[in-house]
DNA sequence: CTGCTTGACGCAAAGCGTTGCAACACCATT
DNA sequence: AATGGTGTTGCAACGCTTTGCGTCAAGCAG
């Protein structure tokens, strides 16, 4: 996940206050954890974060709250090819797409952004008359240190 | 999924036994469904085919067997996005990779083979000096007849 | 500030997929 | 054709995620 949070503090939270989505405790602590994470948080973790702040929290709130994210287009769900267990990851929609590159052997996971990339998706907007919404690349092999 | 499905039938129990693997009479028929399929299908629907010949197959097996299929490259793993819901679709490793749009208001899936596709996994492999043995690109949006 | 409507929350239960374990079947060897 | 070792199966139980439902709270109107 790109490390520099160039980001505006409370951005997801202002995005859906502007789509006249209600706003609540629990939504606001979920919020802040996702837009701090510096790494792909599963729902686990997330809940783990939240239950610091408000031990009464549930699962099916964090659930709840990462579909409504996904719905809106504001965070994006991988699943690293489930190298790492049968989960689902979460990270927030970056300003341009990135494919997520997982290693088989050491589970390491990079992101890698290219015009090539870009220009498969408006290929297929072009060629198939397709309006892209959403595009999930991921890739599984061995990275640089385990091909040795 | 290419309906012409121009593959020497039991390629995939040719396939396995090559490899050492033991051949079971759950095996076959699995494998025989999944070959004759026409459409990518989920678990649930290989394990309803299956009891069609042995109603005693067990789900877990179909599962084992199909994680035994991914292991050894010979079905790709797809989730459509979860547009269909959380479940996951398989199907047959093709020659050539191919991405899988979905769309996201009548649910269907076009494939789409494509060179730049092939160039940025070839700028993967090159500029990241990763091993690409797997890639999914699935993405979402509307398809032309729905987009109108 | 108070009341009201509607959407969100928490709980319980169900669905999909995985894991541990004992019994079984494949198949190589004799 | 019988035997034996090893991988596979079925069952039960578990983990992750979703769904149904009654209660509660966000935030608009007065």
């Amino acid at each position: 996940m790109p490390l520099p949070e160039t980001e505006v503090p409370g951005a997801l939270q202002t995005a859906l206050v502007s789509r006249g989505i209600r706003m609540t405790r629990q939504r606001r602590i979920i919020l802040e954890i996702i837009e701090t994470a510096t790494q792909h948080l599963d729902a686990a973790q997330i809940l783990r974060k939240a239950a610091r702040v408000d031990p009464n929290i549930n699962r099916v709130t964090i659930y709840r709250t990462l579909g409504l994210l996904k719905r809106h287009g504001l965070v994006d769900e991988l699943d690293l090819l489930h190298v790492k267990g049968e989960g689902h990851f979460y990270e927030r929609r970056p300003q341009r797409d990135h494919m997520h590159m997982t290693c088989l052997r050491c589970g390491k996971v990079q992101e890698f952004e290219s015009d090539l990339f870009d220009r498969v998706k408006g290929q297929v907007e072009r060629d198939c008359h397709f309006h892209i919404l959403l595009a999930r690349f991921e890739i599984g092999g061995y990275c640089a240190s385990c091909r040795k």
